[in-house]
DNA sequence: ACTGTTAGTGTTTCCTTTACACTATTAGAA
DNA sequence: TTCTAATAGTGTAAAGGAAACACTAACAGT
């Protein structure tokens, strides 16, 4: 650090908004804090960065930590929140990501560990630690924007699905009702859905349920698509 | 500090890629370096962030002293570089922004003290410092990208300008040739212009000069537009 | 077999996007 | 004053994509 020691350094945190989708609902994952300050409060899953770590590492050891999130998830950077009295222990800075995950692949330790690792519906959340309401509100921005021209949706629901879940989660992310057969044109005609031949089972009509066809879903990912509905 | 204090701390930097359109081309503003590391290469405007400063103030701070940038400009946060290795320094993290500014407004210190401030052409960089090329890169992309449903372009323009300079740069960023018609009947149907009733003094016909009208700009720009072309 | 419940399917209308070529206006030169 | 060079400015038709809309199909459970 030979020509920079005349600087003072900030504290080095990341923070994960990590949202997973359930019954129609959109979730955020949050921990009850067990020290202070903000004790028993509610805050996003995140801590510091060690030295020699990049934030994105920094953030997927933390996940697996705190939450039990050990699998590959979709993760990326948010923003840097970096106001000097954010944070009442000092000059904290934090670099906010957001994850996306499968709700199905791990019922984790929010449910063992039930009391401080817990999924909040994003319509119903709790007063939270810091400035998290603020990261939080900015992720749902980023969120709901992202999903008009990239398929980040799939990344929400389990391996296979119906395509009745998938608008689901597409309303309740662009929170407006959508036209059944519109949409289920529109998503099959982006070509990266493949039937698998399995059916739900169900007290009623049993839904077709799908999954992803990994190479168009890569392409069309880096490509980007328009989805306007 | 009092809960953190077991934490080794990085270094708090910001870097700027400042994008001006310029005659049909995209720049970008350079800094030759005058410190070690990397002294004598040119690098992006940045430095360090002092204690009780946001990330944000900084830049403009850094962008004052060192390019005479002092009005108002828009500048947003880009993304943040903390790969342990990417400063031969040691740990140093650098919050990296872009700005877009009107060449118009300032022919600043990139024409005085012209020696180490000076606008690149993006399609003939030089040879970079630290790991600024690759935050260029992402600048360039995310520039591209807001384009298409941000009306953000015209901020690189003067305050009177010909439909045709704001084709030239709607072509540049999109890398595409546009069609002359489609883009007027496109740009004005936005209802975000304004004639000035001026016209441009050239060696043939004049150009009528349009200005945006501030009100519908704001509100288009919180909106979104959809900029498909 | 009947009921309740969700899955699944096509067509028409409208609007947006695209493709495309000639006339208008000025400064400056002849 | 006319002519030339250079860029500004203008409309329409065809094609493609988005939007609106209602009924039949399949299953579980009673």
């Amino acid at each position: 650090m030979e020509f920079t020691y005349e600087y003072e350094k900030p504290v080095l945190a990341v923070d994960a908004v990590v949202f997973g989708f359930d019954y129609g609902d959109l979730k955020i994952l949050l921990i009850k804090r067990g020290l202070e300050p903000f004790i028993g409060q509610w805050a996003l899953p995140g801590g510091f960065v060690r030295k020699g770590e990049s934030p994105d590492r920094a953030v997927r050891r933390e996940l697996a930590e705190e939450t039990g999130i050990a699998q590959e998830v979709f993760l990326e950077q948010l923003y840097t929140f970096g106001e000097p009295d954010r944070d009442p222990r000092g000059w904290v800075l934090t670099v906010a990501h957001f994850a996306l995950v499968k709700l199905s692949d791990f019922t984790i330790k929010a449910a063992t560990d039930a009391k401080d690792v817990q999924w909040f519906r994003v319509s119903d959340l709790p007063q939270l630690a810091f400035d998290h309401a603020k990261i939080i509100s900015m992720a749902l921005q980023r969120l709901k924007g992202k999903v008009r021209y990239q398929p980040v949706g799939f990344e929400l629901l389990p391996p296979q699905f119906s395509l009745t879940e998938l608008q689901h989660l597409y309303e309740a992310l662009l929170e407006q009702k959508l036209d059944k057969r519109n949409f289920r044109k529109k998503i099959l005609s982006l070509g990266i859905l493949r039937e698998t031949g399995k059916t739900a089972k169900t007290a009623h009509r049993p839904a077709a349920l799908y999954e992803f066809d990994g190479q168009q879903y890569e392409a069309l990912k880096s490509r980007g698509i328009n989805f306007e509905l």
